[in-house]
DNA sequence: TATGAATGAGTCTTCATTCAT
DNA sequence: TATGAATGAAGACTCATTCAT
């Protein structure tokens, strides 16, 4: 079979593994019934256990980014708040829509090696990072209020998590997504921007 | 020794492992070395290693709630602002200086008997649940903004999680709480309470 | 308390979870807490788990020992017949009614010291002996047939081990005893003694 | 190596020490010394300790039932006690000849989980009903006398047992198998068949 | 005598990983 | 590439026995 589809189809079954046991209660002879393939078959595409793991996370954070448009501030744009709204639907769409991930992604995988809790840790860092730099930015602008922009930034990551957490908890597979992201931007932007202009993207 | 002492002695090594290294990879062998005990003895106190996990998160929500003052609103009480960074203060300390505690209430212990993870889950959503009380009141007292109070509910805890998680991550030691404290109810009531309000309760 | 008493108090309370559950099964736990002692008091009074029960056989053997009277046959006593019935009568109540003691008998300890099973071998090595020597005797004069007299000793003992068996697998509380060993002693001399014997000992 | 030889090699080796020690006196880590394999394999062909003494037993069973053949009483057909004594000699050899079995079958394994000592005991009852049944068909022909065929059948089986355990004490590996079955099947048969009947199958 | 906390060798079992075919 | 039998380190847990009080 082509190499880079029997990788995805076993990427494809421990994902779903994964997501529904976690890291240590899915054992190789999970992924391997579940793919259908050899024992030995699973180490001639990943290094070990750690490693597919590792490949699932890696994969599920480009994806995240890909969904992210960065705002376009240029005159005629649509507002800055519509480009968010459809950034954060665009993530929440491709969480809810991806359970496995998801619970990878919120629950990570503590008790891996070191490296792994710090692989999450780092993307999360990042994340708050380029938010902080655009609340940093705004505050220029005098559209954000005066505040420390490093704990805004994570206030609003914990924000989407929680609400995550909470629609995984659930189970309840019909949502109102993008009603979900318009509350929670509407929570962020009143708890973040000035007054003035917190009025102004209200409408 | 005593045998109460015996028992936190016990508890503490193992909520420091714990809270390091995760569930899955802190053996038993790894709590009786650091707690100086031989194998034998450890049972002698826990049934088995999910009974002293669970034992510990136990203590956790228990000390967490002993934290938590209901907010007095008589007349001649201090303002409800005041209260609720003093409980929030008071939440954030126990579990800095708690570091092991800390992680294993926000990593849980994913791949656990189905019941531990539900325990966790229970105590966010009971939280969860009675912060939106307060804000569903709120809401008819004209203080709180007419939106979902759930989701407002679980932005907030969502909001404090994350930040305990990047303090966490940090290692920083000294962190000026107080702020940190003010600044997420800051965040937290201009993004759910009316207008009106906000602008009270700032000063 | 009486060192005696509390020796017999400890032997009766492990006699019953022996004959219950079995040597293996029974723990010192079990058997300190059926007898209401601490953990070391138990090795103030016996050497060690085997120790106990080995005891508890070698009680045992003397009491079935106690119960068998050897066959008066000087004339004027009653039929040889009438004294063996009564002898088997009397071990058959003897263990019947000590549920507990007859299972050890039976099963013995599969699996304990060399020395154990030895023990119990012994017994019945002397018994079938015993039986034989009465076999030989009888053969002299004239009243057995002539055939190996060592495997029908084994046979009458075999015939009764089953039968024990049986009641212990039924768990009939009601059994008539005494017709049982009637029963079985028909089937022994009929099985072994000469043909005039036979139709004499009928009656 | 082949799959079904690797599991035969286990089986004895486990049968050896099963019956030379018992069940709890046999470990996991004796059974894979003396097959010479490593733990792991171990649990590759038996699910645990328990099923590999399950299955040796099941397997004894089997061969004890197929060195029985029901008697033949269609005209011309050998003697009812010819063809008795071929299946006794049967059983006697097979389980002679397989010490290790015969100690499990007669021992049984004490303190096993409860539904192990009933399949033994199973396998006795079922043993005791057949002859059972024909010695009442015997009696409905007038070979049988009029006594308890229950206690009978016991007494049958418990004459053979004991001889086996005899020999399985003394270890004399030459025996004359046939002599102590015709020997048996003698006492048995003076034991309960009517005097003509008796005198019959005698010559 | 009596206690019961402490011990630690020993048991079963799992599972990621290797390697000969 | 693919297989799956084999490996063995490591894990949780038990329980007879000891010993300081």
């Amino acid at each position: 079979m082509d190499s880079r589809l029997r990788r995805k189809q076993i990427l494809k079954n421990a994902a779903v593994l994964f997501g529904q046991y976690g890291y240590h209660a899915t054992s190789i002879t999970d992924i391997i019934e579940a793919a259908g393939i050899a024992r030995g078959t699973f180490y001639l595409y990943f290094h070990n256990k750690r490693a597919i793991f590792e490949e699932l996370l890696d994969r599920l954070v480009v994806q995240i980014r890909e969904r992210i448009r960065v705002v376009d501030v240029s005159p005629g744009a649509r507002s800055a708040k519509a480009q968010l709204q459809d950034n954060l639907v665009g993530v929440l769409e491709l969480l809810t829509e991806n359970r496995p991930l998801l619970s990878i992604l919120l629950e990570g995988a503590v008790g891996l090696d070191k490296g792994f809790d710090e692989k999450l840790s780092d993307f999360y860092q990042r994340l708050a990072a380029t938010i902080e730099g655009s609340l940093t930015l705004g505050q220029k602008m005098g559209l954000v209020r005066d505040r420390d922009t490093r704990i805004a930034a994570l206030a609003g990551i914990g924000m989407v998590k929680e609400v995550l957490h909470s629609l995984l908890r659930n189970d309840s597979r019909v949502v109102d997504l993008p009603g979900i992201a318009a509350q929670l931007l509407d929570i962020f932007s009143y708890g973040v921007l000035t007054n003035d202009t917190t009025i102004m993207t209200q409408k």
